[in-house]
DNA sequence: TTAATTAAATGTATGATTTACACTTAAAAT
DNA sequence: ATTTTAAGTGTAAATCATACATTTAATTAA
């Protein structure tokens, strides 16, 4: 027995906004496909598809993303839905977006081979279909915000890092340098990394110690809040 | 020439959670409504209804807040989408929510004669239907959040407030005390309040002056940022 | 073996912001 | 003229943010 049997029913979609960080290059990227199908057949486009109708918009995205690229596991935090009647030219569909982050190499390989998956990066991206450009620039903003009250950094990043890889990486996605000393200072007065007995010596003869994110103390002093924002202006 | 038309379609709602602010019992409220429809009819809910087939997302939801309400031009705001499979008996619905914050008493009465809609206060809500707890909590904690980085409280408060109902407002978003002293010295430090020539008169015989927020200055201040965040542990 | 090179690591002084805290003032009512 | 009530005000101490330059560790080349 279904009810609200007399009112219009919607194509919903799902499009996944994967930021990747390319340690070795120093840069935020974006994993775009070659859409296998029409409209805009052959265009660049975020991973996406159709939500089915026995499974939910969380699993429609894990599913779609798997299928298109192979990644799986990975932490799909919902973004925005976008609803404007016109937005796709095939038909009216209904968007929610999801965004995750990841370290890029982890399965580069694998990538190339499926559909075209390709990373983009964020300072030179391609045209993209429909609406996918309001998507990737509301969920960069929204990472901009969230990386300065959670440490989500830290899936960027290899299990072990070094401080000027972590300075690296902030400088990336805030898109501005940081002052070394200050922060050290302030990443290390969190108390959230714990520094290994170990260097790393590829890239300088002194080495710089490893460091390794430590989640229970990040939980233990989570209450004293996360907030980092050095150098504003 | 529609595509796509192998997939399924789904049936699409918007929900409205529309806090309101009490300026004399100090209080945020939340608008319910009795549910006019099955399943669930005659049962406290969230203003919602079904996205139709030549609107918009947001759209649906002006329009289905103001035939419940008689509610309109509200700055609503798109907060999130639930799509698990089961969150409505009544069959598959995804729902996006969406939410705005209002001054109560504006269209108090009015209210009262539609669909039996009404302000419950927050700290005893009664029970909702469906995930429309869920939707609630989500959007409270996001109030919370955005009210540190954007002055988002001036909606709530008439045009002309006097310092004191300002920062009973914000105790009744933070829920906790605030020092008056230093809550006066920031507020004002920012500049983008605007003292009138003139005073509140009801609440005490010396008279509170009354104060204006000034979004001209607000814009051009907003560079350095809206970060506020008092007595915070 | 000594010197040169390279990137990592470190500290301090100054200014800005946050916090804690209690009395004075204006106006009306008695 | 006195009492009552709520509005309005300031300061000192502590913490945090910022700007800025030298030393250290290790390898490589002379």
């Amino acid at each position: 027995m279904k009810l609200y049997s007399e009112h219009t029913k919607h194509l919903v979609a799902v499009d996944c906004i994967i930021f990747g960080y390319d340690i070795l290059e120093k840069e935020i990227k974006l994993l775009l496909i070659k859409r296998d199908f029409e409209p805009a057949k052959g265009k660049w486009s975020l991973a996406g598809g159709f939500v089915r109708k026995d499974e939910s918009l969380d699993d429609a995205a894990n599913r779609i993303l798997f299928s298109l690229t192979g990644l799986s596991d990975l932490y799909l935090e919902q973004s925005y839905t976008y609803g404007r009647i016109d937005r796709d030219p095939g038909a009216r569909v209904i968007s929610t977006s999801y965004s995750a982050l990841i370290k890029i190499k982890d399965l580069d390989r694998e990538l190339k081979e499926l559909h075209g998956a390709h990373w983009q990066s964020l300072s030179r991206l391609p045209h993209l279909i429909f609406d996918h450009q309001e998507m990737v620039k509301k969920a960069l903003g929204d990472l901009q915000m969230t990386i300065k009250v959670k440490p989500v950094g830290f899936a960027l990043l290899p299990e072990k890092f070094t401080l000027v890889q972590l300075q690296d990486l902030y400088e990336a996605i805030y898109q501005r340098k940081i002052d070394k000393r200050n922060f050290r200072k302030k990443i290390l007065s969190m108390n959230i990394l714990e520094k290994l007995d170990e260097k790393e010596k590829e890239t300088s003869k002194k080495g710089a110690w490893y460091y390794r994110f430590n989640r229970e103390s990040y939980e233990l002093h989570r209450k004293q809040g996360f907030y980092f924002n050095l150098d504003v202006n």
